[in-house]
DNA sequence: GTCTATAGCTGGATAGAC
DNA sequence: GTCTATCCAGCTATAGAC
């Protein structure tokens, strides 16, 4: 029988390597989660992939679950290491530039990967779709991946925009959370309702249209939700 | 062995009726798969919280598949109604209110069935989990449902924002569609980073927040996305 | 129409040879 | 460290009594 080597990938000083099973591993299995999700994926499709052997996933990471969290470790960090550089560039006592803010926030998590060969888009979209998973696990993994940064950033937010309540900020920081998955998930929805013409998988164009709307998203004074009026009694 | 009764129901005028099976198979489903997702929940699950029988269900649906297709087309046609409807009663030609077209848009898809007494909130979770996942099942399910109000929508949007191009204002459907399920997902996210100060599942709550912001965003010139530097040669 | 029983698979995980 | 062979729990779906 004759072993994969599609999953072999080449440098750019021209060598070519062969990854090792618990990297070729993790990249399979990275793309398949991120494709057809965590519980859809079965390790013999994941092990066939990777062109190894169903022992293997076990010897090297013991369970399919422990799998998911050293990708998920892995790829975070850079992610948020990159946010806090970016965001410590920015001087934020002296006019703070709110477009600077947003973009260190998002940049590094639309386009971390992008620069590699293989499985670096794959983590976007799995991230993504773990982020909208009301359950528990991935939960929890995503919470110690980016809590600290992200409250760094409410932070800064808040040093931007002196003028908006604290309330309203967390909740306009919710906001960019659901437009940043969403762009991430990539579900093709907006490209068949325009028939292809918006792509969010072109990251320059996603964050060059999506920073100036959540800047002015964020920007709105919070008086004027009161031309907003309420249709049905509040419960 | 004693019949659940947990799942009977009281109407408005105080009578009290044990559902359908049917039906209360449709509304423990949906529950389920809303709060772990649709691979996560076995049939064996569901005809236990119903309080039916394994066949029962593939008497009355068939499949799993059938069932989750059945729910979400009950589900999905009054929203999609009620948005034509909203979007009906405003004036396009004359001063279009950008406002009350969001309103009209978001209002049916974050309160359908909150006035049910189980299983309403549930369908609007089950909804955003579908529209991140990139599954060719649960993405043409959606389409078939709200493609034409979204693109009714899109067109009102148009008529409100005479100076914003074509292609912006689809950009930023987009945006809005992910601000939108993810308040819908109600992920959790944002509670843990505020303590629960900020909660997407109050719904008057997120819509009054919610519009506001998505006007502003719309109402953006394209112009000011100039300030955006690019920190990295697109690809 | 409702149930029990079970067929027929596929899942994650492991034992043990090499 | 890599493989084959296998365990067995859990799954969807169906057959057939009542």
């Amino acid at each position: 029988m004759l072993k994969s080597s599609a999953l072999e990938t080449s440098l750019d000083d021209g060598s070519a390597i062969k990854p090792s099973a618990r990297q070729r591993l993790m990249d399979a299995s990275e793309q398949l989660f991120a494709e057809h999700g965590w519980n859809a994926v079965s390790i013999r499709t994941i092990v066939a992939a990777a062109g190894v052997n169903l022992a293997a996933l076990h010897y090297h990471f013991g369970s399919k679950e422990q799998l998911l969290s050293e990708i998920f470790t892995a790829r975070a960090k850079p992610i948020a290491l990159e946010r806090i550089r970016l965001l410590s560039e920015i001087d934020l006592d002296d006019a703070p530039s709110l477009e600077r803010i947003l973009e260190a926030f998002l940049r590094p998590a639309l386009t971390i990967g992008s620069d590699v060969r293989f499985g670096g888009r794959a983590f976007v979209k799995l991230r993504a779709r773990l982020a909208t998973e009301p359950e528990a696990v991935s939960r929890r993994i995503l919470a110690n991946a980016f809590d600290e940064s992200s409250g760094e950033f409410l932070h800064a937010l808040a040093r931007a925009l002196p003028e908006i309540p604290q309330a309203e900020l967390e909740w306009r920081f919710h906001f960019m959370l659901g437009t940043m998955f969403y762009t991430m998930a990539d579900a093709g929805r907006i490209q068949s309702l325009t028939n292809g013409r918006c792509d969010p998988g072109r990251v320059e164009d996603a964050l060059a249209h999506i920073i100036p709307f959540l800047a002015a998203g964020f920007r709105s004074k919070p008086e004027l939700k009161s031309t907003i009026r309420s249709r049905r009694r509040p419960k």
